[in-house]
DNA sequence: CAGCTAAACGGACTGCGGTCCACTTTCATT
DNA sequence: AATGAAAGTGGACCGCAGTCCGTTTAGCTG
């Protein structure tokens, strides 16, 4: 519970009613210590060779600290707990994606026409989370802090460019019923355990987007 | 994992596709042995009194143990993990509302038009689930088995009346895309945290019904 | 009713997440 | 350069989930 905001993008929310999230602190992560800043890159750095290695399900925390050749508390004193962990590994790879959709080329990127980004951007996840399904996995587990600042970003864009294609009713819920279908688990759950190919997905979130991103 | 199958209705899919889920093996639940039986009994009735009393979340499986004077071994053999044992905590409850809309009265139940079924079905699963969020929320924690029997059930029936009033598209993956929006932490969330009134949220089903149900 | 086997039992044991706190280090201030 | 306080550190410690295995018991079979 002591980890500073996490490094995503600050998103200075151009839309959104009500979602002032309080959630990212907004203000910059309050300087760490020299040591404290060295240990921590170490950590992530450890952390991210154990999960490569024997993937992030099998991490734990002590196995971190010892790598590291640090004691156990400052892995707490950092990451909070397991999922603070997580979600710090994942925020590497959490940036690629919204870096893509956030400034990156079209159609998912700001050069292409909204209805065009929000048909691109459910494939586009999809295939990110279920490339990096380990650690998405992991981190979900840990439940501690679904609605994370990621979420937040992905909301925020949806909304937005819900809004850029005039799509009607409450935005801000549409936004939150795609996130649903872009959830890891649930896109896991039918791409691996159902066994649905990937394009009956993509085919799925083209209709939902024409469905409800509309003015009907 | 040597849990028997839990009690849901056994359901004869009537619908479905390619939805023949394994997860529910059908049969009914392979006789426990007298004593097996008795104390199985014991163990839900003592758990539930300590999450009333205690809060779900704070129930430890020792705790269970010891109050009905088995050993832990006996515990972990009936339920499998702390998982299981919500779960069929939450069998009980979630019961209630599968009767509602399986042969309940209308407009919830079979005498209704399928339209207002499913219309109606969203804010009764809401206020369910709010009501019953603190074993909801403990059982959604051990994620061992999200898409579990119960959520199959739901998924069933939401297919079955999409089907019946005509719903276009890939009812399934619908199907699933409802069932998101009535996610039980998604749903708290907004509720508690985002701190909106519930009628917004009924608002939003009855919208993403109309989208989604209506052959366009 | 005796005998047998699969099922159930109990509780010691292991491993991990998370806390606590006495001690050390950084670094701003003067 | 000295110094004081805030930040950071390490590892013993705790509680709980989950496993293991030697013992007990239900309940069939003859």
């Amino acid at each position: 519970m002591t980890e500073p905001p996490r490094a995503v993008f600050p998103v200075r929310d151009a839309s959104a009613g009500p979602a002032d999230l309080t959630l990212t602190p907004a203000g910059e992560p309050p300087r760490l210590r020299a040591d404290a800043a060295r240990n921590r890159k170490r950590l992530l750095e450890v952390a991210a060779e154990l999960a490569a290695e024997r993937g992030a399900a099998n991490v734990t925390m002590e196995a971190v600290a010892a790598a590291a050749e640090v004691g156990k508390g400052t892995v707490f004193r950092r990451f909070g707990d397991r999922g603070g962990l997580m979600l710090s590994l994942l925020d590497h790879i959490e940036q690629q994606i919204q870096a893509a959709f956030l400034s990156g080329p079209p159609p998912l990127g700001p050069d292409a026409p909204p209805l065009e980004r929000l048909r691109a951007f459910g494939p586009a996840v999809i295939r990110h989370e279920h490339a990096h399904r380990d650690l998405y996995m992991a981190a979900h587990r840990e439940q501690s802090r679904r609605y994370n600042p990621s979420y937040q970003v992905r909301l925020t864009h949806l909304t937005l460019l819900l809004r850029q294609v005039g799509a009607p009713g409450d935005v801000e819920l549409t936004g939150h019923t795609l996130q649903g279908y872009l959830d890891t688990v649930l896109v896991e759950y039918l791409l691996t355990s159902r066994g649905m190919p990937v394009e009956r997905l993509d085919a799925g979130w083209h209709d939902l987007v024409d469905r409800l991103g509309t003015p009907r």
